[in-house]
DNA sequence: TCTGGGGTCCTAGGACCC
DNA sequence: TCTGGGGTCCTAGGACCC
């Protein structure tokens, strides 16, 4: 039984979202901006033609957008998780043993089907996710996931394509590998590409000639794995089950720069109330929180500090309450006057099952009560949207807020405005 | 003036134990 | 030249992903 694996990639997923609620913009140039309106994270093909690369600063782009000659939008995670839900959705409809890989992503073992119209199959899911959800997707199909990703960067470069491309025959896998640059493999970043073209490594097939030993020494176990995939061995199995995460990070540059205590105070304690309904949403709870603060790197001739403190927590917790008192003391041992703050965030980690909590000796929180207040405030987030129901640190001007100018509306989860509703 | 955010895995090296 | 040997656990750092 041979293994054949589907990788469905969203084109241009961001902006494509944007033009399903804006069709005067298929066929125009669209960027989407990452948060605080900082650089480009998506942009169209036609975008992409006038040269702008991926993760350039917006005042480099400005006049082309003020001009008309681009549409931005700022990032709308709300709208995309959305879009992202119904495709994987429809994807689902065509096999059960399926990978959200990301949010614009899913692999789809398709193993079951050899021997079937593979092309046609692939061909039939691109069209049903593009009248369902108006989402355009690119299809590759091989033996192995880093195979199917190859097919897939094939599938979307290559007109004669049209979008999905199905590669099983040895002659066409050989003749693709050679097309693919060693830098767009799967696996290969910009350290490994830069050692590889040094020594004459130059496309995927150049890869797959090198000796097992030889990779397993200069690229890990990791590389290994990868060279056999390239080869046709499949090594990476599909996960079909989402592994609780093992880390939780909330952190985010500031649309402006913020020097007193009490906004780094109010912006670290929103982000340890947003990581702990991270870990209730994946019914775990943290053992450990990290408080950081920094200022801006880029800004060379102003003073720098990193300041960053880890607290064990004494019972692990996915309280709001809990890690915003943590975080607070993480946060004032850290914090330094006279600088200017340009990011700040929350990591929480020692992670496990919120049913398999070690209790404290001394443990004088009333747990029960937390969490069913904590309940109460994920009901109400879930019905009003985020920010209406929380603890009085987060604050109630938030101007260190992110910046997002040219936010479009969430066309498909927003269902009115309430008044914010303040618990201490 | 303006440069994202959130993850994963692997390895090496130190602490500590018997 | 030669310092016991072999585990485990933890952390920091480096690579990668979207």
């Amino acid at each position: 039984m041979t293994s054949l694996y589907a990788l469905v990639d969203c084109n241009s997923f961001y902006c494509s979202c944007e033009r399903v609620f804006n069709p005067a913009l298929n066929h125009r140039p669209v960027v989407v901006l990452s948060n605080n309106d900082g650089c480009v994270i998506a942009r169209t093909n036609e975008a992409k033609e006038l040269g702008i690369p991926m993760g350039e600063p917006y005042f480099k782009i400005r006049n082309l957008v003020e001009s008309g000659q681009v549409h931005a939008f700022s990032s709308n995670y709300e709208l995309y998780g959305d879009m992202s839900d119904r495709v994987m959705e429809t994807l689902a409809r065509f096999t059960p043993n399926i990978e959200v890989y990301s949010i614009d992503e899913s692999f789809l073992d398709l193993g079951d089907f050899y021997g079937r119209d593979i092309f046609e199959y692939a061909s039939e899911i691109k069209r049903t996710v593009g009248k369902w959800t108006g989402i355009p997707v690119s299809i590759g199909v091989a033996p192995t996931k880093a195979l199917a990703k190859v097919a897939n960067k094939l599938a979307k470069k290559s007109r004669k394509a049209n979008g999905v491309l199905v590669l099983t025959n040895p002659y066409h896998l050989q003749k693709a590998l050679e097309a693919t640059k060693i830098e767009d493999v799967w696996g290969i970043g910009g350290q490994y590409a830069r050692f590889l073209r040094k020594r004459g490594i130059n496309t995927a097939y150049d890869f797959t000639q090198l000796s097992e030993n030889w990779v397993r020494q200069h690229m890990t176990v990791v590389g290994v794995r990868l060279l056999k995939e390239l080869r046709g061995e499949s090594c990476l199995e599909l996960e079909e089950v989402t592994p609780p995460k093992k880390g939780i990070c909330t952190s985010r540059s500031f649309g402006k720069k913020v020097n007193s205590f009490d906004e780094l105070q109010e912006a670290t304690a929103s982000y340890a109330a947003k990581c702990a309904r991270k870990l209730r949403q994946q019914k775990s709870c943290a053992n450990l929180i990290t408080v950081f603060a920094h200022t801006n790197s880029f800004s060379e001739n102003e003073p720098q500090y990193y300041g960053s403190k880890t607290i064990a927590l004494p019972v692990a917790t996915s309280s709001d309450i809990e890690l915003i008192h943590y975080a607070d003391i993480a946060l004032k041992a850290i914090y330094r006057d006279g600088y200017w703050y340009k990011k700040s965030g929350v990591i929480v980690t020692g992670i496990i099952p919120e049913d398999n909590i070690q209790l404290g000796l001394l443990d004088t929180v009333d747990r029960e009560k937390h969490a069913r207040l904590m309940g109460v405030i994920d009901g109400m987030t879930d019905r009003f949207g985020r920010g209406k129901v929380k603890v009085a640190t987060q604050g109630l001007d938030n101007s260190w807020q992110l910046r997002s100018d040219y936010l479009s509306p969430c066309y498909t989860t927003r269902i009115g405005e309430i008044q914010t509703v303040y618990v201490r």
